[in-house]
DNA sequence: AATAACCTCAACCGCGGACGG
DNA sequence: CCCGTCCGCGGTTGAGGTTAT
């Protein structure tokens, strides 16, 4: 038994997007706010998928997108972030303000491949392309794991508490021999601008982890109204990072 | 000017994970 | 615990644009 489709594919439009159906998506968005994709486009009156319509305002409608071109600033990070990451895209987007996980992979396969390539460096393993051999890379987070322990309320990381915040990892990557790498100047916290929409906060399906609506777009310092315990950004992180040991 | 080759990026696809009944 | 549903992610595709010949 087959998976069932995301929507009823004979009568829904495809490819690229028209300028009214920008506008009812827009429109319909900042009267109702974001969620519950699948019976969005029927209430939007749009001959879409739900997946298309959130792809869409994710990549492209969003007003809080930073469009143009990436700053060497940004190159770098990315960079870095991919090294610590791999391709996940949606953490680094997660660090990158006004960037999508779409955009950034996009970049990365376009633009920063070919950089690292002519820089002699290795775009998957970072590693540099003449020292290719016996290169096993571990990633340690063993530090954030540590403090994590520490607060034996659970390993919960609080965005209003610094000393959890996930630039006290110390992000130490061993390369091959197990020479040390350190990154001090990558600063991991989180960092994810609140779109431009007022909205109440609500409780949100999101990920997988429920959270409150101020948390899942970064937290909101000190917020009274947060009712969750935990912060998804990094919730989700910490995740990821465990499973990058295993890279 | 024509067209072939290459590049970019918006959009699609399929899968995995989380949640609720 | 199981199953169906939904969301989000990462990989891939292909249309349209640009550059080279």
């Amino acid at each position: 038994m087959g998976r069932s489709p995301c929507c009823e594919k004979a009568h829904t439009n495809k490819g690229a997007w028209t300028k009214e159906e920008d506008d009812r998506l827009t429109a319909y968005i900042k009267a109702h706010g974001e969620g519950c994709w699948r019976s969005l486009p029927k209430a939007a009156g749009l001959l879409r998928c739900g997946k298309s319509c959130r792809l869409r305002w994710i990549n492209y409608l969003r007003p809080d997108l930073k469009r143009g071109n990436f700053s060497e600033e940004e190159d770098e990070l990315i960079i870095k972030l991919h090294s610590l990451l791999g391709n996940k895209w949606s953490l680094i987007a997660g660090r990158l303000p006004g960037r999508t996980d779409n955009e950034i992979k996009n970049y990365w396969n376009t633009h920063i491949r070919r950089k690292l390539m002519s820089r002699g460096i290795d775009p998957v393993t970072h590693r540099s392309i003449n020292e290719q051999h016996g290169s096993n890379i571990t990633i340690s987070f063993e530090a954030a794991a540590a403090a994590a322990r520490e607060d034996n309320k659970g390993a919960v990381f609080r965005r209003d508490e610094p000393k959890m915040a996930p630039a006290a990892i110390t992000h130490q990557m061993e390369w091959g021999q197990g020479k040390p790498l350190k990154c001090p100047d990558l600063n991991l916290d989180l960092c994810i601008s609140p779109p431009i929409q007022e909205e109440k906060p609500v409780v949100k399906r999101e990920a997988g982890v429920g959270v409150c609506f101020s948390c899942s777009l970064g937290g909101l310092p000190k917020s009274t109204d947060c009712k969750c315990s935990s912060f998804l950004g990094f919730r989700t992180a910490m995740l990821d990072f465990r499973s990058l040991e295993m890279k």
